[in-house]
DNA sequence: TAAGTAGGTAACAATTTCTTCATTATACAT
DNA sequence: ATGTATAATGAAGAAATTGTTACCTACTTA
């Protein structure tokens, strides 16, 4: 699976390089932001699979960032775990009730941190609105099946090719460069040539036709849009 | 559907009122045990389909209790929460490492606590657990009898065979890799390498016929659609 | 206790998939 | 139109994954 992204909030940046130092350790990727405002437009850009929020900070404070995110439609499905210095249980109560999904108090332990970050993970993970089919032109590409159909025809194209697939469909029309599609299909630290790619692609024109996936010479493929 | 149960166990006779109130609105059934030992008892008695379980109790506490019911053919599948105190740091890594579904931490708020019951119990019902006879294709597969039928023919296949055939053809079509299915089908904490599943895929096809559980390269299993 | 059953592991053979590389074709800029 | 960079193609070998068999252990039963 892809690198989860893990968005914190903090305004004492000693605190947020330390979580970062060990979220990234655990293989997660950071982003990092000084108080509520920020957070939210970082989120926004970025679209993180969870954020860990501070509720004391200046300019926005957690609680507000919360309300603010729950109201925007791209950002109320993100998990959120609350961070305070305060072990006051109003506070706890009342961040809970707002829709923070899980509540730590400082200081924080690592271990701790990153067992309740997978919980939280998980459980939403599996609620999942991850998106599993797509349907693009005249193709249905079944992420669950591992199968791609065109009529009655299926295809049971082989694991990189079908991901490859996957991944241009699931941004249709966007040219991706072949570093970009070895980082997100192949994974971060591998390294094979980035031609390899392309042999890819051909084999999936094979089975399925040429008229899918597009070549943008000297940039990389996209899938027709 | 019918009603669900839930067994809560806690030994503050206070709180365990209180969460009886509020599933009992929510229109679950409420069971009710003391300690560890009480509550495994009552599981074993009237299956649960949740469990709500306090960490800390005089007797048996709650890390036992789970160790023992993921040993217990009978619980080891019934999906448990877990109930801690926010001062006790260590435990609480533990027992999402022990295997727990979820965890809620003390003071929680009424609708937070019945919306995780929910998401746990869709996590699980999704799965299809509930339907004891499954027909597909030229199969069935009782559950009640741990017995599949092919026309006149029957197959008495053993316990891990059947389990795995009826988990696999109940999520039909879908691929499931090695390490889900073996969480799903031998338990959360059960150590096995995952190439077991493989010969027990060898010996179902043995039987009957390999011309019902695909193969998916890279991925994983898929009873055919 | 022996024999039988079930479940798990390990080894290696069989197969499929992936990657590389050399060659040929193509697009694009000048 | 021509040269150059880039992509498509074909084919071989490497790497990865699965199938298959044999064997070990624990447990049950005669």
């Amino acid at each position: 699976m892809a690198k989860k992204t893990i968005l914190v909030v903090d305004d004492e940046q000693d605190l947020l390089d330390l979580i970062e130092y060990n979220l990234k350790k655990e293989g997660f990727k950071v982003l990092k932001a000084e108080n509520g405002q920020e957070g939210i437009e970082v989120a926004k850009e970025h679209k993180p699979d969870l954020v860990l929020l501070d509720i004391m900070m200046p300019k926005m404070d957690g609680l507000e960032a919360v309300e603010i995110m729950r109201k925007d439609d791209d950002l109320k499905r993100i998990p959120i775990i609350f961070l305070t210095a305060r072990s006051d249980e109003n506070t706890e109560i009342e961040s809970l009730n707002k829709g923070g999904d899980d509540f730590i108090t400082k200081p924080i332990s690592t271990t701790k941190l990153v067992s309740r970050i997978k919980a939280v993970m998980r459980r939403f993970g599996e609620a999942g609105d991850t998106l599993n089919k797509l349907e693009v032109h005249d193709l249905e590409i079944d992420k669950d099946r591992y199968i791609v159909k065109r009529g009655d025809d299926e295809f049971q194209l082989p694991r990189k090719e079908f991901e490859l697939l996957f991944f241009l469909a699931s941004r249709r029309g966007k040219v991706m460069d072949r570093q970009t599609l070895l980082n997100k299909v192949w994974g971060d630290n591998i390294y094979v040539v980035d031609r390899t790619v392309d042999v890819h692609v051909r084999k999936i024109r094979e089975k399925l036709g040429d008229h899918y996936i597009e070549t943008v010479k000297g940039v990389g493929y996209r899938f027709k849009e």
